[in-house]
DNA sequence: CAGAATCCTACCTGATACTG
DNA sequence: CAGTATCAGGTAGGATTCTG
């Protein structure tokens, strides 16, 4: 595998887009939203309660940033109770496969994490 | 494009081993240390360089959680002044290409962020 | 060179209460 | 339902100093 294009990121700059970028999406939550987006748009109580542990703030925080940075756009019907709905930008369907990435990482190989020790014979290459 | 399977991760229990490995590689720093140990062993000092803006007591920090984890090791060779070499294990190695996808994503799609409104016209799909 | 140890602060996050 | 507002704490992370 040739990695070596990785470097074209300059990782020596703190506040270069790149890094602004990763930041956000190394965020704790934006990465669960994300997914749960991907399936297409989603109200407010639907995606909390998908997330287990993630408090109205920090959803709503999550949401607000993700709209600021032109990942997800929020749909307010005038109904009564509101219903508001949030749905990924073109720009935030454009994470959904890195993040899909990790994701599926996560479920694979999470389990072999944290003190239990990696056989060698179990991974590819 | 099918994305259903993204919920076979149960985000319901903020302890589960998905949930803890997401933790992990969205740490600050992780990322970026594994992206540069992906071209192959590596000097602390060097590490240190490639990363701007990271203070050793963080770098530091994080060599170690990757090494409690089992995604890197720590080489000591005994010579004056020390020198230590940290590599990536294969569990490790699983982890490039999820992260070489998000900084990929970073370098593509960064400089769109942040109240920089996206072009519609612009993205795939 | 590769760190350990210490101090200190910002802010991330949770808990709680209130609202149109 | 989908928030806002406020308070309080814990910790991630920075700066500095010292060492084998």
């Amino acid at each position: 595998m040739e990695t070596r294009d990785l470097f074209s990121l300059n990782f020596s700059s703190q506040d270069c887009p790149s890094r602004r970028a990763l930041d956000l999406i190394t965020d704790k939550w934006t990465p669960l939203v994300i997914s749960i987006l991907a399936t297409g748009p989603c109200r407010y109580m639907n995606i909390k309660r998908q997330i287990g542990g993630i408090t109205q703030k920090m959803l709503t925080q999550t949401l607000r940033k993700m709209e600021d940075e032109g990942l997800a756009t929020r749909t307010v019907y005038p109904t009564s109770p509101p219903t508001v709905e949030y749905a990924l930008t073109p720009l935030g369907k454009t994470l959904v496969e890195p993040i899909q990435s990790l994701l599926d990482w996560a479920r694979t190989y999470g389990l072999q994490m944290n003190s239990i020790r990696p056989l060698v014979e179990e991974y590819p290459q």
